[in-house]
DNA sequence: GTCCTGATTAGACAGAGTCCAGAGCTTCGT
DNA sequence: ACGAAGCTCTGGACTCTGTCTAATCAGGAC
C-alpha cells in the first residue's frame, strides 16, 4: 500500500481493481480496516462499521474479511489462541506482539534475514515465512 | 527433555520436580502428550486420555494443560486460528506448518540465526521469537 | 417494470475454551 | 477412627469466535 488517504472513492476504486465488487458495505469495511492503521479483530471492525450509518451484520463482515484475505488485499495475523487479528499491510514483514496488552506493531522484514533453515520436506513449496517476537514490560 | 522412556512413573517424578501434585489424571494427560511425540491439540488429548481406563473430563484437560503451560512443561503453538497445540518439546524450535494438511514439523533453534531485527520498544523484554514456516503442497 | 444475479441479513448453529458449584480424595491433627 | 481443610475433579452451563442457511434485497440488463 503506498501512501495514500483512504477515502471511500479510491478504496471502491482499489477493490474493483482486485476483481471485487465495490458495494456500500465492503466499503465501509475496508475503510474500517485501511483508515486506522492497526492491526483490528472481526469484532473490532464490526463495531467501527456500525458505530456510523448504516447496520452491518456480523455475516456480512465475516464474508467480507474472507473475500478480502482471498483476494490478497489483507492479511491475517495468528498470535492470539483467541482471535484473528487482520493486517492492511501486505507487504513483507513481521510482528512484535506485546503479551500483556495484545498491541501488534509491524517489523518491516527488507531488512530481516533468516540463516540455518532446513530444506524443506520433498515435494513442498514455501508460502510465507513468519516471525513473532514476543515481548513483555520489562518490569516483571 | 532428554531422550527417555515415559513411562507413568517417570512422568509422576518430572511433575513433582515442577511443583505438581502428580494425580492420577494429570499423569495420563502428560503421558498422552510425551508419548506421542506430536503435536496434539485439546481434544486429541482429551479423546487419548479416555480412549484407555478411567475417564477425564474437559475441564480436567484444559486446566492440566494451562498448568501445564504455566510450568513450562509444554508449550503452545499457535499456528491454526481454530486451535491450539500443545508441543511436548520445549526446547528452542520452531515450526513448519503444513497448510494443507495442518500438521506441524519442528525446526532446530540451533542454527537458526535472524538478523535485522530492530531494537525493542523501550522497556520492553523479549519473551520469545517464533517463526513459522508455511509451506504446502508443490502440485498446485 | 421484470428478471436475474449476486450481496446482505438475522438468527440458528458449531466448536473451542472457561466457569462454577458440588462432590471426591488426601492429609493431618486429635 | 473421625472430622476438618484443602486440593482436585466433574458435568454442565456458559461465552465467544466464526460459519451456515434460507430468505430478502439491490442493481444492472433488457
Amino acid at each position: 500500500m503506498p501512501e495514500m488517504k483512504f477515502t471511500r472513492d479510491n478504496l471502491a476504486e482499489v477493490l474493483r481493481n482486485r476483481g471485487i465488487n465495490p458495494t456500500h458495505q465492503r466499503i465501509e469495511i475496508a475503510y474500517a480496516i485501511f483508515s486506522r492503521c492497526e492491526h483490528s479483530s472481526a469484532d473490532q471492525i464490526l463495531a467501527l462499521v456500525n458505530d456510523r450509518a448504516s447496520e452491518t451484520s456480523k455475516a456480512t463482515v465475516y464474508n467480507t474479511l474472507n473475500l478480502f484475505l482471498e483476494k490478497k488485499l489483507i492479511r491475517e495475523v495468528i498470535v492470539d489462541p483467541s482471535k484473528v487479528f487482520y493486517d492492511p499491510n501486505t507487504d513483507p514483514h513481521h510482528h512484535f506482539y506485546n503479551t500483556d496488552t495484545g498491541e501488534l506493531t509491524d517489523i518491516d522484514a527488507r531488512d530481516i534475514r533468516v540463516t540455518g533453515l532446513p530444506p524443506l520436506p520433498h515435494g513442498m513449496a514455501t508460502e510465507g515465512v513468519d516471525i513473532i517476537v514476543r515481548i513483555r514490560s520489562k518490569a516483571a
